[in-house]
DNA sequence: GATGAATGAGGCTTCATTCAT
DNA sequence: AATGAATGAAGCCTCATTCAT
């Protein structure tokens, strides 16, 4: 099995695509997420997957609809999960060994996390402008999710493990760090060379003991 | 003097604009920030500004050197002043009272950020899809203020006041916590009711000292 | 047997049709009725029909053949007795009783004429395009019918119960009334309360005694 | 002055049109009358009227709106009118010279029919589709010059020269001879060699006192 | 400097038709 | 016989840009 088909299992699961609506997908995401979705043409896109431009619109009423058939399924149904554990994984470090989040977080994540990253580049691409796109994550990361965080938060700052401080700030600071990680680290510089075990180690060590130094 | 016009004076000053050309530009701000550069069409941009299509292309020879005329001096004139300004403010403080940099950094500088804040709207967008915007950045960001940035941290480094890490690192996480706060006051949640002092100084509490409570 | 199936058998008899054929048959008089035939797509008839798309040119050839196959056995068996018999009576009805002429031109030929009325405004609609269709109905009604007429008409101007007028002129104003009224009646006020037998006997009237009082 | 010039007068006066925007609205109008509206292209009526097809949607943002901006005017400003005089003028047919008549609706109407005539055809072709068209002819012709036309009527029927009939069944079938000869002249047989003169006597002798003859 | 009509390439989408299953 | 995915030409329309006025 492929890597495309993996992804493809992974985002798309059980629906059935032709072999032409697959690629006209690939097709998409790859151009979605290199030129933008407003500079991308649906000629384009068929030229790249090899089929008429016709074939686009048979599966995809709109080129809109091909842009929300990409990009919602991976907020539906990878993110939440993902983004969710990896939390707890934060928090339950402090009793357990650093390289268990580390393993989790670095290897588990890594080969799936590049094989999204171009979608995940069309979604921050696209959130300013399709309404539905930032309702859908709201809806999906935000009140699940989030919800969910914050009352490990609470879990956390009852046990005396994290300061005092309105939960809904303690989970924006956190949250920046995870994401700033991330993001720095596949989208602003990919090209750099990462230390991952230890880059993450330090991002962690930040988020939960700071950058001034105890005297 | 109006609030344009002094952001005019500041972004675009000693060029000398017919009041025509800055309609031109308040009109291409709006819309390449609220619909994004791509999906706003030269025509819209003459309609809102109240001149004939025709005019836009008399002063800028393409809807591209439009987009360069706003960004470019933002980045050249501004963001690299005020950024290395405000972190050196988050250093001092150590030694400052808190206040001075709450003060500096929310009174002094919202009003203008959030005068701008379109325009770094727009920035963030073309970032990735115009290779000339992303070079005029690390030219005059990156190597220019980064440096005076990791020299700073260096000296602090050796005040033992922060602790050991590889500078980039440090700068690393620094500068993801400060565009962080900025990006979720400004541009995620600018609806939300934000108390600025208050989220400023656990921005800078969390930095420093991190988020795990001290046993 | 149903009222399509009827249609069905006046029309097309002893052509051995499918279920789905029917069914296409019936969408594609509804929708060229409604919308015209060049403004209605073959999709739209297959998804009306509840066939697949293909199903259509497997019976027809082109859309163009679906139009013909619909309109020509219309004009062919149907259109030219109908008139040929009806006007006849408005000749016979001088010397028989009114209510022979109405109850046969009303009673008789009202549903018939009403189930047939979509395909009618297809014809009329596609005459000035369709030259097959001119010539079809020139051949069929125009010249067997209207010589047919003709010679009524002479017949009646010899029997002295016609005014002294060219036939042809003559048939063109009994013609006129004729289908002026079906017009009125069926095709432009078709939800106007009409009084049918009243008015059919008032169109006889104008046509034979004219709207002026004698004094 | 040519004659397009002249239907451009009478049609759109007092509009500026370019000359492009003349050349794009006679193109339109030959192409809507021959190949219907749905079946004439944009693109065929640029390459007639010699303008670049993005030419046509500077003047008109649709199709639609080009075909109604032929067919509105004319209604609006000629077809009342006209129907209006051309009916007085049956009526006072009994006291002033039939001459009057048959010279003032045919001498005087003759070359604008011709001229119009293409237009009606559109407007005949579209009305069943475009329910703007029809409620614009309904409130332009029908409201006001058809109650104007039975007042007439009603005020001759007092007089004693139209026979006692509801005035709408009147109106009905004056209006089915006036337009049935209109119709038969100019749309159905134009290429017939008809004279007028003696034609339209006839019409008008039909609808008087009928086609049977008194003994 | 300013206009706005004109352009023609290209955008998204629809269409009638074909063909492998 | 029936399907429906696939096609590519064509349709309507928008766009950035030019140019005569």
């Amino acid at each position: 099995m492929s890597d495309n088909d993996l992804m493809m299992e992974h985002i798309f699961d059980k629906e059935n695509f032709t072999e032409k609506q697959k690629k006209i997908i690939e097709a998409a995401i790859d151009l979605f997420s290199e030129k933008g979705y407003a500079s991308t043409s649906t000629s384009e896109i068929a030229k790249k997957a090899g089929v008429a431009e016709g074939t686009i619109f048979r599966h995809y009423k709109t080129k809109k609809e091909l842009l929300m058939s990409i990009v919602m399924p991976l907020i539906t149904r990878l993110v939440g999960p993902i983004v969710v554990n990896d939390l707890n994984k934060v928090f339950d470090r402090q009793y357990d060994h650093v390289e268990d989040f580390l393993t989790a977080l670095i290897e588990n994540r890594k080969a799936i996390l590049i094989k999204l990253l171009p979608i995940i580049k069309i979604i921050l691409q696209e959130i300013p402008f399709q309404a539905e796109l930032k309702s859908h994550i709201i809806e999906h990361f935000g009140e699940k999710a989030f919800n969910l965080f914050l009352n490990k938060i609470k879990i956390y700052q009852e046990k005396g493990q994290l300061i005092d401080m309105p939960p809904t700030s303690l989970a924006r600071l956190m949250l920046t760090n995870m994401f700033g990680y991330l993001f720095s680290r596949y989208i602003l510089f990919p090209n750099y060379e990462w230390d991952d075990e230890l880059e993450t180690e330090r991002t962690i060590q930040s988020i939960m003991h700071g950058l001034g130094k105890k005297e």
